[in-house]
DNA sequence: GATGGCCTAATTAGGACTTCCGGTGT
DNA sequence: CACACCGGAAGTCCTAATTAGGCCAT
């Protein structure tokens, strides 16, 4: 796949819109299922590009972490834009040191989902994407969203695993476990009940909820495939819980079949749900929480409007991991630039990457552009270049 | 030689799964 | 019968925090 077509990552190389590219979207998304064939195109290299946005073309400094620990602000708690109930542990487990160490600082837990950018996270090749952050991501990309993974009430956080087969193995791709499956990664799922990252919806099987959503989510219902995202404060249409109960449970086996291509999986008959299918934001008046179900261990408190430190309008050109270490920045506003300069420096390059690209390109407006089929995401569709200031930051 | 600063490798602790299992429910 | 789901237990892997040691300048 050309370097430049990361689901997720910032689009950054000029991209022609033009058919050559279709295409290669197209095959890279037919390889998608394609996954026991080491040259081929997998998802996993799919994803590595996907969740390791390539940034490294415009932005050589390295993400460093964006947890201010130091002096007070520890950890990503009291984060503006993610709402956990996670509780802390008891500070009797935050030590236990032989010889005469100094008391380590708890390293972070989890970010819960607040986001903890990890050092060099995307640089060294890390593979430390969470599993919950990697259904998010997937919930994200038109390519698996909504055939594998979709939103069932995108406004209570709720999706669903439409092939979880097909989702475990990319997750078992991403951590290069090649026996992964979804009972394994069901274990993990269900870990995060614990933790309190996600709920389980009764009575549904593979329906799942997160508690806590991240401000700017890109959501992407049934029938997105040709819309691009846009106008999202126009689009805030109620189609909430509409797909609440569908139980489609398409537990293909092509996914397993390394000899089948994604032409089996796309002729699968397009769901054609309720949701008017585009990408959109629960609007306020919708993040109610459905039934609270009674074994969760946390009420899920889902996200505020505003104050988001990038608006859904610049989601085309930052991926949403990145997306997620801005929002983190917002916690740090009022920190002293000197004292946290990664960070800020990190902001900052964003913003003038932004303005360099706005400039570059003019005023492109890629919503005029036509989708290919909800084969892409939103994020290679439209480019779109909303000059991202540093007062923005 | 003593001291301090910087850098780097090694060590350690702990989080996040992963694996396995036995069991229940649909 | 297959599958989803549950949770305990033990293990692995990875990474941040910390320490120790070497090097250099003063």
């Amino acid at each position: 796949m050309a370097c430049c077509s990361s689901v997720l990552g910032v689009k950054m190389e000029p991209c022609e819109s033009g058919e050559e590219e279709t295409m290669e979207t197209l095959v890279a998304a037919d390889s998608l299922l394609n996954m026991d064939c080491p040259d081929s195109l997998s998802l996993e290299q799919h994803y590595s590009q996907t969740f390791l946005p390539s940034l490294g073309d415009v932005i050589t400094t390295p993400v460093t972490q964006v947890t201010v620990s130091a002096e007070g602000v520890v950890g990503p708690f009291d984060q503006p834009q993610w709402h956990s109930l996670h509780t802390g542990k008891p500070a009797s487990q935050l030590h236990s040191r032989k010889r005469s160490r100094k008391p380590r600082h708890r390293r972070a837990e989890s970010p819960t989902p607040d986001i903890k950018v990890k050092k060099d996270k995307y640089n060294k090749g890390g593979n430390t994407l969470y599993l919950w952050q990697f259904l998010m991501e997937l919930l994200q990309d038109r390519q698996v969203c909504p055939r594998y993974i979709k939103w069932t009430n995108p406004n209570a956080g709720i999706f669903k695993l439409v092939n979880s087969k097909a989702v475990a193995r990319l997750w078992g791709k991403h951590k290069n476990k090649p026996d992964m499956n979804y009972e394994t990664m069901g274990r993990a799922l269900r870990y995060y009940y614990q933790r309190g990252i996600l709920n389980k919806v009764e009575g549904q099987r593979l329906v799942y909820q997160f508690t806590s959503l991240p401000e700017d989510m890109i959501y992407i219902t049934e029938g997105d495939g040709t819309k691009e995202e846009e106008e999202e404060n126009d689009e805030i249409d109620d189609n909430s819980g509409n797909d609440e109960g569908v139980s489609d449970d398409s537990d293909d086996s092509t996914i397993l079949s390394s000899d089948q291509s994604v032409e089996e999986e796309d002729s699968l008959p397009p769901k054609k749900k309720t949701s008017a299918g585009s990408v959109h934001t629960p609007s306020a008046a919708q993040r109610s929480r459905p039934a609270p179900r009674p074994s969760a261990q946390r009420d899920t408190v889902l996200r505020p409007t505003k104050n988001s430190l990038i608006q859904e309008k610049h989601l085309p050109i930052v991926s949403a991991e990145m997306l997620r270490t801005l929002q983190n920045l917002q916690k740090v506003q009022s920190l002293q630039p000197g004292g946290h300069s990664s960070v800020f420096k990190t902001a900052q390059l964003l913003g003038s990457l932004c303005e360099r690209q706005a400039a570059a390109e003019g005023t492109v407006d890629s919503r005029d552009r036509p989708s290919k089929s909800g084969q892409k995401t939103s994020e290679l569709e439209t480019p779109k270049l909303v000059p991202l200031t540093s007062s923005d930051l």
